[in-house]
DNA sequence: GAGAAGGGTGAGCCCCACCTCACCCGTGTC
DNA sequence: GACACGGGTGAGGTGGGGCTCACCCTTCTC
């Protein structure tokens, strides 16, 4: 094994509390190195732009809109982003793995699992909580959340299909595809699936949770599951 | 002023990050000491039992029924409760502190203020957020949450209005006001007003923020605008 | 020009939470 | 016995959110 450089961690502005928690957990970490704290949001371009970190730990409910995520995995794919959200749905996970995120964890998360999702998603997999709230429980930023319908035609979307075609895919009008696609156009602030159809990370899924340790590679076919592993 | 002896605090069981900020946060105080980390709500009395601790913080999401709260104040009125609640609403504050609770918080709460709601808290004094959000957006544990209107009805039970005044007072039907009298039974889990009615602390009502240190102490009248200050 | 997309508006329907009220019953008090 | 209270059940009404669909328009592409 080569010389071991510590990853680089980028970490954003949270709530007071949790901040110290993450930071004190991460510095503790001989193989992490912490390389900005507190970044609000706003910064997070220049933050990356300087210092290029391996991994940054967002705050999903300080995000003003999903897109935002979106549009800084493709600014700077060498960031790994991972989100900390309010018991985040399933849904919202996948929502947030789909815009290029690297993982989506609960903020209820074990410490031992933050410190494997980072090494997880530093080696360009793709983490996803196993114990996420089933449905309901509109949770995150609150606002601007797809919903379930609507979380159904993004991935289809994504992967260029017609609205005739998502029109048939889901046995509904083609005049109903389309309300849903405005409504998730606004909602992510872009004007066309050509913009929602940008590269997401890539990469294998890990499942993490309290139970023990990561498991195997889940086969691909999982990543499919959630949405469609792209075009 | 006497020799100073440190307030002794009990933390309960958080989510893992928030509970590392937390716990570093009272450690790094000199007057105060931790005497009790990482408390699951069920031990919450054998640890009363056992420390009396002058402050304990617990978390508003862990709790089961929003009455755990009034019965640890009335059998531990010697120690102060702080909640730590996700951006609690007015309303849901208002329930914790009527309930006995010395501070309901947000856990986005400065550091800065949760240490200023543990000292006021010490003193007998009630802490309340300046920054609540309004009404909407259903948080804390989710469940058993009182409605507007039942958290409307709960003080004029608290203070032994009969089902007729309370009619009146509202201006609806009395048998409306023995619905949402049984309503509020079942979500507490009393069976009278008198269960209702026990002596929640007592103490003046302080205001804390973002903006900077506590303020004057509010009137009294600012702890009836909530609900009644008592039979 | 035809067809597909994107954008705006509105309608109808369903589900759910809440509010309101009306019955039924038993108990305790005066 | 009259009355208030607690407990159970159910019936309406209302409001919001979501799903479905139907129009209207412009733009772009083939």
């Amino acid at each position: 094994m080569p010389l071991k450089t510590p990853i680089t961690v980028a970490l954003a502005r949270f709530e007071d509390l949790l901040g110290r928690g993450l930071r004190q957990l991460i510095e503790s970490d001989p193989g992490l190195e912490v390389v900005a704290t507190e970044v609000d949001h706003s910064r997070l371009p220049v933050v990356f732009q300087a210092h290029a970190p391996d991994v940054a730990i967002l705050d999903a409910g300080a995000l003003a809109r999903l897109a935002e995520v979106r549009e800084l995995t493709i600014e700077h794919p060498a960031t790994k982003l991972i989100l900390l959200a309010n018991s985040p749905s399933m849904s919202e996970c996948a929502q947030l793995l789909a815009f290029g995120a690297s993982a989506c964890l609960g903020k209820d998360t074990q410490s031992r699992d933050v410190l494997n999702a980072i090494y997880l998603a530093s080696r360009n997999l793709r983490v996803f909580p196993r114990a996420v709230s089933a449905e309901p429980g509109p949770s995150l930023s609150g606002q601007e959340l797809l919903t379930r319908r609507e979380a159904e035609v993004l991935p289809l979307l994504q992967i260029g299909r017609s609205n005739a075609q998502i029109a048939l895919a889901l046995q509904v009008g083609v005049e109903t595809v389309r309300t849903h696609a405005r409504s998730i156009y606004r909602k992510l602030g872009v004007s066309s699936r050509r913009e929602l159809a940008g590269p997401p990370a890539r990469g294998l899924l890990r499942e993490i949770g309290s139970p023990g340790l990561p498991q195997q590679d889940l086969p691909p076919s999982l990543i499919a599951r959630g949405w469609p592993a792209g075009a």
